[in-house]
DNA sequence: TTGAAAGCGTTACCAC
DNA sequence: GTGGTAACGCTTTCAA
C-alpha cells in the first residue's frame, strides 16, 4: 500500500501462472460477455485485486484496434464557454468509458504539423471544439477517416458532422425581442469574423432586422471572442450614436461591452441601450451583468456528441445536428 | 487527399516491403540517433510521406514502455484559474512531445474507481490539478510509482512533489498591504476549507495580522471556489460590521464578493472596505473589478512542472517547489 | 549500416 | 468453458 514501487505492474500472463489458469482466462474475466464460468471469474478477479493487477489498456488497444480514447481538439480559451463545454464533454465521454486526449491548436502555426500527433495515437474519434480556421482537407488528413464531430461550428463541404445550437433561430429571437421592446436602431458586434457560428448569427440577425423593418445602425467585429474585444467594440458602437440595442455575437463579448458602455461610455443599460449576448455562460446570470442571452443547450449538445462518438446516433441521418436553444431574458433588456 | 478512407492506415511493414527494405529500417528512420544512412532515411521518409504513413504511437508505447502521455487529473472548474492553468500546462507538455490525457474527478464518488483508468493507460507521469480531497494512499495506488506532480496543492506525508506558489508569502504581503493602508479590522474569506492552499493562506494571513497588531474581525468559509460562494460570504462579513478590509482566499471569491459588497450591501470599495484576492485571474484586471491580488507565477509553475515530468529537474531536490508570486495593487485597495 | 527475429501485453480464433 | 496460439505494429537485440 505505502510502497511507491517502480517495478513494472504485473501482467495477465503472470497472474494466470500464479493462479494456474491460462492467460486467456484472465482476459475473459475482464470481458463482459465472455464465456467463462462465474467461479473462474471470481477467482481471477479476487487474485487480481490482491496482486494489484489491472489490464494494460495500451496493449488492449493494439489488439482490439480500439483505444477508447477520443481526441479533443481545442484552441484559445479566453471564452469561458469552452472550458465548461470541454469539462462536460470529457465527463460525458468518461461515463461511457472513453478517455479524452487533449490537442491544443496554436493560432498561426502549421495546422498539419499540430494535428500530426492526432493521427499517431489511435483515437477512436475526434471532437473539434475550436473556432480556429480549419480546412476540410487538413481535417480529413488528420482524422484519417475516423468519426469526427465538430461542436458549435461547421466546415462547409467537409462532409463532417457537426453538433450545433440553432444559431439562426437564436439570432432571430434576439431581433424579435429587440423589436418587441420597441428598439429600432440596433447594432451587431461580431467575434471571429469568419467563424461559422459567428456568420450564422450575423446573417440571420441582419436578415430578420430587414424583415421587421429595423435599422442596422452599426456592425463591428471584435476579431476574437474575448472580454477585451467586446469592450473595444462597444465603445466603437457607442460612439456611432442613436443605437438603441446591441447584439453581441456571444456572452463574453457582451460582458466586456456592458462594462464599457456603463463604466466608460457612461450609458445606461438597458435605459439608453439594450444588450443581448449568446451562449448563457455563468457570468451572464451574475447579478452585476444579468445579461439577456440565447442559451446554448450544452447538455444536449454533449449528449448528442457522445452518442455520435459511440455510434449510438447515426452520423448519416443528418450531417448537421441542430439543437434548439432558448431565449433567456434578463435585466439588460428590461423596459426603459 | 479527399477520400475519407475507412481502411486502416499503412503499417511500417507494408511500407518497408513497398520500398524493398526491412521493417527495422523504417523504425530507424523515425528514431533520431539511430544508425541508418542518410540516404536510406531520406528514401523511407519520402515514401512514407507520399503513402501517408506515420508510426503508430500505441504500438510504439507497448514496446518502448513509454507512452508520451501525461495524465492530468482535474476536478471542478468554476474557478477560472484552472482552465487557464490546464491550457498552459497542456501546451507546455505538447511542446516537449507529451500529450495530455484528461481525468475528471467527480466530487463524492469513489476516488479509487475514478482513478482506475489512470493506471490502465500507461501514462508516463501524472499531474494533479485539483483541489479535491485526495489521500496519499489513493494517489500512490493510482499512479503506481510513476512520477506524480501536484500543482497548487500538497498532500502531507505522501512524499509526492508539488509545484506551488508561495502561499504564505502572498498572504503576508496582503496583510502588510492592508496594514500600510491603515486598515486594522480585517476579515478573511476561505474557499475550500481543508484544501492545502487555502489553509496556508489563511494561517499565514492570520499569523501576520497578530504580528502587526491587527484584528481579525471575521473569518468565514465559502465552501468552494466560486463566484456565488464569494458573494454569499461577503454579505456575511459585511453584516459583521466595522470590517475595513477583506482578504478572499482567491480571486473568483473576491470578484463575487465585490459585486455583493457594492451592488447588494451598498458599500463602497475601497472607500468603506478594501478588498484583495489571490491568483490574478483575467477578471481581476477588468476595469470593473480592478482587483488587488497576489499573482501566481503560472508560467513558471508550468515550466517547472514540465521539467519535473520530463525528468529535467530533480524531483529529489525538494519535494515542494515553492515559486515566488507578486503582489499586484489595483483599485480595490486604493486610498480612501 | 542492415535484416531477421524476439519480445511488449493484450484479444481473438481455434481446437478440445 | 477452457487452454493454446496467432496476430496487433512497433522497438530492440543479435548476427551478418
Amino acid at each position: 500500500m505505502s510502497s511507491s514501487d517502480l517495478r513494472k505492474p504485473i501482467t495477465a500472463r503472470q497472474l494466470a501462472r500464479l493462479i494456474g489458469v491460462s492467460q486467456s482466462a484472465v482476459s475473459r474475466a475482464y470481458t463482459p460477455g465472455a464465456s467463462i464460468s462465474s467461479e473462474m471469474r471470481r477467482r481471477i478477479l479476487s487474485m487480481a485485486d490482491s496482486m494489484g493487477y489491472s489490464p494494460n489498456a495500451i496493449a488492449s488497444t493494439l489488439s482490439k484496434r480500439r483505444s477508447n480514447i477520443v481526441g479533443i481538439v481545442v484552441s484559445a480559451m479566453q471564452n469561458p464557454f469552452y472550458p465548461v463545454l470541454i469539462e462536460k464533454l470529457s465527463r460525458g465521454l468518461q461515463q461511457v468509458g472513453q478517455q479524452s486526449l487533449l490537442f491544443n491548436l496554436t493560432h498561426g502555426a502549421d495546422i498539419k504539423q499540430q494535428l500530426a500527433a492526432l493521427r499517431q495515437y489511435n483515437v477512436d474519434a475526434v471532437v473539434i471544439v475550436s473556432a480556429a480556421p480549419l480546412s476540410g482537407a487538413a481535417l480529413s488528413w488528420a482524422t484519417e477517416g475516423r468519426t469526427t464531430i465538430m461542436i458549435n461550428r461547421t466546415v462547409p463541404d467537409s462532409g463532417l458532422s457537426s453538433v450545433c445550437c440553432n444559431n439562426a433561430e437564436g439570432a432571430r429571437a434576439i431581433a424579435d425581442h429587440f423589436h418587441a421592446l420597441g428598439r429600432r436602431r440596433v447594432a451587431f458586434v461580431a467575434g471571429v469574423p469568419h467563424a461559422s457560428a459567428n456568420l450564422e448569427r450575423q446573417h440571420a440577425f441582419i436578415e430578420r432586422l430587414a424583415e421587421l423593418g429595423m435599422t442596422l445602425s452599426a456592425s463591428v467585429a471584435g476579431g476574437e471572442y474575448s472580454y477585451e474585444a467586446g469592450y473595444r467594440s462597444a465603445l466603437e458602437v457607442g460612439r456611432a450614436g442613436h443605437t438603441e440595442a446591441i447584439f453581441f455575437a456571444n456572452d463574453i463579448l457582451a460582458v466586456g461591452g456592458l462594462d464599457a458602455l456603463r463604466d466608460e461610455a457612461g450609458l445606461s443599460v438597458p435605459g439608453d441601450v439594450a444588450v443581448a449576448g449568446f451562449d448563457d455562460i455563468a457570468m451572464a446570470s451574475w447579478p452585476r451583468y444579468s445579461l439577456t442571452t440565447f442559451r446554448q443547450p450544452l447538455d444536449a449538445m454533449v449528449e448528442r456528441t457522445v452518442q455520435l462518438v459511440t455510434g449510438k446516433a447515426e452520423p448519416a441521418e443528418t450531417s448537421i445536428h441542430l439543437l434548439p436553444g432558448e431565449l433567456v431574458v434578463r435585466n439588460t433588456t428590461a423596459g426603459r
